[in-house]
DNA sequence: GGGGTGTATGTTATAACATAACGGGATGCG
DNA sequence: CGCATCCCGTTATGTTATAACATACACCCC
């Protein structure tokens, strides 16, 4: 995939849902593994959406559309779609978002404004952390990269 | 409880308690903020435990000597640690961590073994991410820099 | 078809984490 | 004193997450 930043540039977005939902019915088939409805809804909302969302936010939207009412619903569907890498997890907000780039394997970071909520994904290079975790010993299975401040647009302009 | 482990290594244990709040204090005079009764057994709690804790542990520990019972006292007095770079986050864990180097000024990165829960504290340096995230003019306020896994002692051994 | 297996879903209940909002007491200061 | 500020205590509630159990359905094999 090509190497823009998406979050904090406009881009269509009608067309990358569609595609996005293709691509992981896709992968789902290609893994063995099963794009329910329930699934398959969610991540259509999740890439609708664009943005971090809450578990129960997605709830609320399964419910108004009679799929799922309970918690466990939303987190089940949640949680597959990170399993399967179509969803991430953003732990310093307790939510979700789409993945940005489903295609590639990949070991997202995130930049979250604390102004406007925006996240934007990016991808993590392996570090002096890294590094040093290998040093100890400690064998990385997975990584939390967040960094939390102002995206451009919420920055404070200086003055004329 | 002198054997602990800071990172996965481990090392005498109740002289590091014993500075690390004699240092606290001192930088709470010269910042001119109160290391209130609380606070300061909070942190003692912490520095004792030297493990992650979730807030409502710190608070049975509080309750049990008539600290404080509700949850907004450990919250608070959390608050105030974290402030002051005295106690870290674990965002993964929805926990708290004594500063394992309260000395530094720093960026901390964990550790976190999914096994025996050991979280050990590293250094973040600025990768790429961080240089992408000044590319896009994204200004970083704080970061969280954690790595799930396994500690060297929890790893499957080779078979003999 | 009958029966076993596995996966997904539905539901109840509750655990675990976190904060808003109000009041009171201590301290410091003009 | 009157007032502001900070900290603490408490009530109440909000938010996030999962354990545990029950049901439905597809699939395969005999």
């Amino acid at each position: 995939m090509s190497s823009d930043p998406i979050g904090f540039t406009a881009h269509d977005h009608t067309h990358c849902v569609k595609s996005a939902l293709a691509a992981a019915q896709a992968v789902c088939i290609q893994r063995g593994v099963q794009m329910t409805p329930v699934r398959l809804r969610t991540l259509e909302i999740m890439l609708e959406e664009h943005a971090a969302m809450g578990a129960y936010d997605v709830l609320a939207r399964l419910n108004a559309e009679g799929l799922g009412s309970k918690p466990p619903v939303a987190y089940r569907a949640l949680g597959f779609l990170v399993d399967q890498g179509f969803v991430h997890r953003i732990e310093r907000l307790n939510a979700f978002i789409a993945c940005a780039h489903p295609e590639d394997a990949h070991n997202p970071a995130f930049m979250i404004c604390r102004s406007c909520g925006t996240v934007a994904e990016a991808q993590a290079q392996s570090g002096t952390f890294v590094q040093s975790a290998a040093q100890t010993g400690f064998q990385i299975e997975q990584t939390v990269i967040e960094a939390e401040g102002l995206c451009p647009s919420c920055q404070p302009q200086v003055q004329p």
